[in-house]
This record gives C-alpha cells, sequence and structure tokens, in this order.
RNA sequence: GCUCCGUUCGUCUAGUUGGUCCAGGACGUAAGAUUCUCAUUCUUAAAAUCAAGGGUUCGAAUCCCUUACGGAGUACCA
C-alpha cells in the first residue's frame, strides 16, 4: 500500500527566509500537492541562541506571499501539534533516554570549554578532534564513568549531553531520490550530540528525526546541506527501529551566486542590486534588506523563477502557473549542481507576467503612484494608461516615468528631438493636423487614428515626420506611446491646448 | 586536513536504457524586420572539441578509472 505523501519545510527562525529557503519550501508544496499529500510547517527552534523575533512571522508572510499554503503545522494547527520544536522538549527528552537505555547513546560530561581546549591542543599539533570511538571512552562519559557517579554528576547538576554512540566500520548505505545510491563508513562520522541538558533542549538531528517520524513524514525534501548528516539520520532511525517507516530523501542543490563561487548570500543581493529575501526584512538591530515583493515583483514570477532554479520540466515551457507547476513537477527532473542565481532572466520572468497582467489588478498599482506625485487618477483613466505602458515595463515601479507626461504639459521641449524632428513643414502639418483634431467629437483612439490617417495619406505627408512632430508637440520629447491612445487619455481639451502651445513656442519651420 | 556531492554555450539548462547531437531551447549579447519615438513582437547570428587525461566499445556528453576545479559538511547551529 502506497504511503500517504506528506512533506513539511521546517525552517529556524534565526532571521529572514533566504531565497533558497522558499524555493525548497515551494518543492515541498509542489509534491504534496501533486500527490494529493500534505504539506507541513514545523518550526524549528531548538537553538535558544539563535532565536530571532519576527522571523516565524516573516516566514508565514512569505509563504503566504508566495501562494504556498499550509495544510498542517505552525499557524494552522493539526493532529501532531504542537509545531513548535520549543513546545514539544519533554518529547525529545524521552527519546533520548530510550537511546541511552538501549546503548546507541550515553552520557557525556565534557564542557564546551573543554572541549573546545582538546580541539586547540590537537590543531597545535596538526591533528583534527572528532569526538568519536577513539575518544569517547577516555572521556568524562558515561562509558567510562561508573553508574554511580554518572547517577551523581546528574544529581548535583553538572551539566550533560547525550551523544549518539556511532559504530565503528560500518557502511551505511544510502538512497537519495535525486543522487543516487550513497555509501558512508561510520568511522568517519563522529559522534553527535542529540540533546543538551543545558537548555533541556533537543539538536536538530534528535528533533528531527523523532518529528518525522511522529509526524509521519513519507518524504523529506531538504537542501543540499544536510546530506553530509543523512548517515547520522539512518543510524538514528536505525536506532529507534523506525527504518522500515523512515521517509525517503531529496536533497536539493543549492543556489549559487551570480557571479564569483559560493552560495547565494545577502551580500550578493546588496552588491549586485537584486533582492535574496521574498519580503523586505528588518532585522532587530535595524538594518534592512530589500525583498522581491518591494522591488515590484509578481508573486508568479518569483514562484515562476524560483521553480525553474534547479527543476526543469523537460520541455521547452518556462511559463508555469502554480498550477503548471503542481501537475508537472518531478524530483526526477530537478538537477544534482548547484544552479546559479540571474537577476537578467529574474527581470525576463517578471516582465513577462507582467505583459498579460490584468489592467484593472495593475491599475489599483497605478493610483498611488499617481497620487505619490500628486494626481488623483481614477480607476478607468488608470486602467487605459496602464494598458497602454505594461508591455513597455518590467516593474510597476517605472509606471510613472512611463506615464508622467499624461499628467505634466511639457514645459519646454527636448533638443535633441526637435532638431530631429521639428523641421520641413513640421509646424505647418502640425496647425493642420490640430485643426482636423478640433473637429472630432469621438476622441477614442480608433476614430482619431481613422480620420487623422485618412488626412495623411490623401495629402501624401511622411508619416514619419507629422507622428513625430505631433509626438514632440503633445509630450516635448521622442517618447510616449500611442499617440492616439495618448490624445484619448489627455482628452480632446488638454490634447488642442498642449498642441496650442507647442504652435506658438516652438519656430515656424522652413 | 578529512568525509560527501558536483562539473554541457557568459548564465539557466535539454540531452530517458551509448548511435538520429559536428549537442537543442531560454536569458543576455549582436544584426535585421515591424512600428509615429521608445518598448513590445518577429527573424537571424555569434556562443559549449560536453572540466582534463586515459580506457571500454564498431560507436560515448552519455559506461569505468585517474586528475583538476567547484561546493557542502566537519559546533552543546540549523
Amino acid at each position: 500500500m502506497e504511503r500517504r505523501v506528506r512533506v513539511r519545510f521546517a525552517p529556524s527562525p534565526t532571521g529572514a527566509l533566504h531565497m533558497d529557503g522558499v524555493r525548497t519550501a515551494l518543492y515541498n508544496y509542489l509534491f504534496a500537492r501533486q500527490h494529493g499529500g500534505d504539506f507541513i510547517l514545523r518550526i524549528e527552534d531548538t537553538d535558544s541562541n539563535r532565536f530571532v523575533p519576527g522571523a516565524e512571522e516573516y516566514i508565514l508572510d512569505s509563504l503566504k506571499w508566495c501562494g504556498i499554503e499550509i495544510d498542517e503545522g505552525v499557524s494552522v494547527g493539526g493532529p501532531h501539534a504542537p509545531y513548535r520544536q520549543s513546545e514539544r522538549r519533554e518529547i525529545y527528552l524521552k527519546y533520548a533516554m530510550q537511546l541511552i537505555e538501549s546503548g546507541d547513546a550515553y552520557y557525556a560530561f565534557d564542557t564546551p570549554e573543554e572541549l573546545n581546549a582538546i580541539r586547540a591542543e590537537m590543531e597545535a599539533k596538526g591533528e583534527t578532534f572528532a569526538y568519536n570511538y577513539t575518544v569517547r571512552e577516555k572521556l568524562n562519559t558515561s562509558l567510562r564513568l561508573s553508574a554511580e557517579e554518572v547517577k551523581e554528576r546528574i544529581e548535583r547538576g553538572d551539566q550533560w549531553v547525550v551523544r549518539f554512540k556511532m559504530p565503528e566500520n560500518e557502511i551505511v548505505k544510502m538512497d537519495d531520490l535525486i543522487r543516487g545510491h550513497v555509501e558512508v563508513n561510520t568511522s568517519t562520522l563522529d559522534d553527535k550530540v542529540l540533546y543538551k541538558s543545558a537548555d533541556s533542549l533537543p539538536t536538530y538531528h534528535l528533533a528531527n528525526i523523532v518529528d518525522d517520524h511522529l509526524m509521519e513524514v513519507s518524504h523529506v525534501i531538504r537542501g543540499e546541506e544536510w546530506l553530509p548528516s543523512l548517515p547520522l539520520h539512518y543510524m538514528l532511525y536505525k536506532a529507534f527501529g523506525w527504518s522500515d517507516t523512515q521517509p525517503l530523501f531529496a536533497h536539493l542543490p543549492l543556489l549559487l551566486k551570480p557571479t564569483g563561487q559560493g552560495k547565494l548570500s545577502k551580500r550578493d543581493g546588496d552588491k549586485l542590486g537584486f533582492p535574496v529575501f521574498p519580503l523586505r526584512w528588518v532585522s532587530p538591530d535595524g538594518e534592512v534588506s530589500r525583498g522581491y515583493r518591494e522591488d515590484g515583483y509578481f508573486p508568479e514570477a518569483f514562484v515562476n523563477l524560483l521553480a525553474l532554479l534547479g527543476w526543469n520540466p523537460g520541455t521547452e515551457q518556462e511559463i508555469f502557473s502554480m498550477q503548471e507547476l503542481i501537475d508537472q513537477f518531478s524530483l526526477k527532473r530537478v538537477g544534482k549542481s548547484g544552479a546559479r542565481f540571474s537577476p537578467d532572466k529574474a527581470h525576463w520572468f517578471n516582465a513577462q507576467y507582467m505583459h498579460v497582467r490584468d489592467n484593472k489588478e495593475l491599475a489599483a498599482l497605478y493610483i498611488p503612484i499617481a497620487k505619490e506625485h500628486g494626481y488623483e487618477c481614477s480607476p478607468e483613466k488608470a486602467e487605459k494608461i496602464v494598458g497602454c505602458i505594461k508591455n513597455r515595463a518590467t516593474f510597476p515601479g517605472e509606471f510613472w516615468d512611463l506615464s508622467s507626461f499624461l499628467f505634466e504639459a511639457p514645459e519646454a521641449y527636448d533638443e535633441k528631438a526637435q532638431k530631429k524632428y521639428w523641421k520641413g513643414d513640421a509646424h505647418k502639418l502640425v496647425s493642420q493636423l490640430r485643426d482636423i483634431l478640433a473637429g472630432i467629437e469621438n476622441f477614442e483612439n480608433q476614430n482619431t487614428e481613422a480620420i487623422c490617417h485618412a488626412w495623411i495619406q490623401e495629402n501624401g505627408i511622411s508619416m514619419g515626420l507629422i507622428m513625430n512632430a505631433f509626438r514632440l508637440a503633445i509630450v516635448g520629447a521622442s517618447k510616449g506611446f500611442g499617440m492616439y491612445e495618448q490624445c484619448e487619455i489627455l482628452g480632446k481639451e488638454e490634447t488642442l491646448r498642449r498642441l496650442d502651445k507647442a504652435l506658438a513656442t516652438l519656430p515656424e519651420t522652413v
């Protein structure tokens, strides 16, 4: 019988969610949806020292903005609540004790200071320290100490940790859905800390395995940085006797910085001018980081570009709706090598979504922009404007530059454009065109265009000359979109006013 | 250092079990076409001796080995 697909996204609230993290969440979500399974959000806050206020809320907001819906977990609840690991502490202690009883783990009383001293000492000798089978019986552990002494130390309040007793010279055979078969000798691994008495919390490894088991997680889809600890996780499942129900693993390739080497970091974004966070983030010490949302990216575009960073459909399709991603996503088609993020392609994706965006939605973005510049703009007018400029824009932030002339009549006329277009019969022709427009009642662009073009053709006027001169008169420069659309938006009165002013200001031409 | 993972145009990548790949698409770049400016759109071009070397094979980007390079991990962090 096929197991129900249950996946989890398990971030740690130590700061803003990086786009790499959003991508991991997205792949988990797509996988869950495709298989009719559950997408669980679990917060892994087992490091009391690194907790950052606001981080959890930020994670929730980011997922929501991307359209990633949580089926179960923090913020929505579910049958395995609580989903915040700090609220499940007593569960982990029980399992840590179980491993001690079964002999798969032991108490260790070394203080971090002692360990650091040993490390430093060995490093000085050119050796590396590993807490493993070679040393665990020489250190202050329950493997060396007598049962009474262990009991006494615990009772008198000595701090202790539980470490996994990694066996010597055993081959762990693992399978990864993306990377295939991997084998590791346990002798190269060390005795990881599973639980610490100092804050009564487990470390990632224990909490992760216990929770995935308890929450009946079927597939673990996570970043490649976890691959080296996969053998430990296999060994933990084995020690608990859960190997037959352990989840299947898939380790995602890393997101690399656009240039140079290494993985994508916040600094790259600052330097190369693109965000690395989905949403704007203000760290507790007041440092502000830009976000895709605030930069004007549409969530659909962001999700689309993220989906293609590491995964590809095997076809030539590049634009995907969330539903299409759900239908077509496959772990088999996730690459093995790191994906380098390209700001150029990110722009292109957003432009694609901009071009087909509904005018009503864009108008809602446009109105406040106009207001910011001191102009009231009706929804009808905004829709018209936005319909004319959207395929020359990549971000809503460009809207004003592309259309401000509709609100602000030219004060002066661009000199270069004058030199180029205001010559020959320009003055005379624009003057004639003005009179024709003055006689038109219906200023809809199709109508004015039909009438004006008929006149242009009948008289054999150069299209380039008349239209460019016309543009200079109305806009004041060699920019803007279709002249007749512009006139329709300006209205007859304003159009004529601008023409009259231009004819009065610009020289008669020869 | 040690362990693990990776390596196809500048970038993202396609290339299912080796032949139809003198390697396809997209972004970016260049040229041209269209257009009332600009943009959009369209067409075309340049761009990878498939990291290098060695095998296996009639035949390898595809299988094997070695090397190089890159990445990750190596915490009482996740």
